[in-house]
DNA sequence: GTCTATAAGTAGATAGAC
DNA sequence: GTCTATCTACTTATAGAC
């Protein structure tokens, strides 16, 4: 609990620890009170309800997401470079909060309806940019030939997956590989680079 | 609800059913007892509680999904044969049922300690199965020189991922472009093995 | 084994004082 | 804006008849 910040802000940060922690129907409004150091009618007093409350934080989360992907987005470079961002800043992302991806896929799964319009407002912006470079790469010759809807989720497989997992590794992990685990996170994105690249190079 | 079997047998189908789309916290008693054609009280006859429900569910799907998995080791092959049958048998058991990724992750998410050892005690011998394959295939020069264990998370991301993104996919599609959807899901399993193949296969 | 009825506890939401 | 107290509804779980 941070003091010297606004009782919306608090609110805020501490719905998005336990929202993002244990979902929609496994949030308890009591916890999240507690976390903010506050009591629960006072949530009510900002966000009304907890489905309300829970629609902000997704918003948020996303398009902080999706901001991040933009900035990176700025300098022309070709495709490989700008792979290379694509991975490094999902990867920085990832590392800052592990239960992003679970919780953005919990989110639309059990709404979809609902959250499918955020999430497309935000990412297919991004997203759009990357398949259009896919397939231009793929005519030129610059890249070998895929799918590029495959070829995208391919490589957000790559990225996600691994980071959707971490937690339950981390907290199974005996005690002698700890060390290991976050040199093995930090590691990925050198890793998947390698991977991708290898899998795009034409063999020519 | 299917007539010709136990009650048992129909609470658990049932169970699977209500939890793996609802996950622990989001599922309810009530629910799955109507799916199962009978009542709430019936249930606590049978599993005692919620909870024992849950994990005697969770042990189930661990279980079937290592069984596939084992079955496809029988025959001798190379590194490549053995990976294709690996793509094709998890693509198999996911088309079949797509929340199984969330499903299985959220568990893990909720309570680590509790389901580590299910899940390590059924996937255990098959993945550690796979990582000696890597290993031996890369000193042989078979294979590219990937760190094994980074190699064995980019196949199950490649593969995994998609599935978990599919059911949200599915209800925010556009009806125009339905029908390719399916045909989507069953060329992956293709596209998973030209990607994963051009990424390993040693340039020379 | 299966049911109805109900207990016991929990969670989201509101009323009203300060 | 923030609190305490409380309401209402829901959910798991049990008691007890058949």
């Amino acid at each position: 609990m941070v003091k010297d910040s606004t009782t919306e802000e608090r609110i805020v940060e501490a719905a998005r620890r336990v929202f993002i922690q244990k979902g929609l129907s496994g949030a308890r409004m009591q916890e999240i009170a507690d976390e903010a150091g506050i009591n629960k009618a006072l949530l009510h007093y900002y966000f009304r309800n907890k489905e309300k409350l829970f629609d902000h934080i997704f918003e948020g989360v996303v398009k902080k997401i999706a901001e991040g992907l933009t900035l990176s987005f700025g300098k022309e470079m070709d495709i490989y470079g700008r792979l290379g961002t694509v991975v490094d800043v999902y990867c920085d992302i990832l590392l800052e909060n592990r239960y992003l991806p679970l919780f953005v896929l919990n989110a639309m799964n059990n709404d979809p309806l609902k959250f499918a319009g955020v999430l497309s407002e935000n990412m297919v912006p991004v997203y759009g940019n990357i398949l259009e470079d896919f397939r231009q790469s793929a005519e030129k010759g610059v890249i070998r030939d895929y799918d590029p809807v495959h070829l995208f989720l391919n490589m957000l497989g790559l990225i996600i997956f691994p980071f959707a997992m971490y937690p339950m590794i981390e907290k199974v992990a005996p005690e002698h590989i700890r060390p290991f685990l976050k040199n093995f996170l930090e590691s990925r994105k050198e890793e998947i680079k390698k991977f991708l690249f290898n899998a795009l190079t034409p063999l020519k």
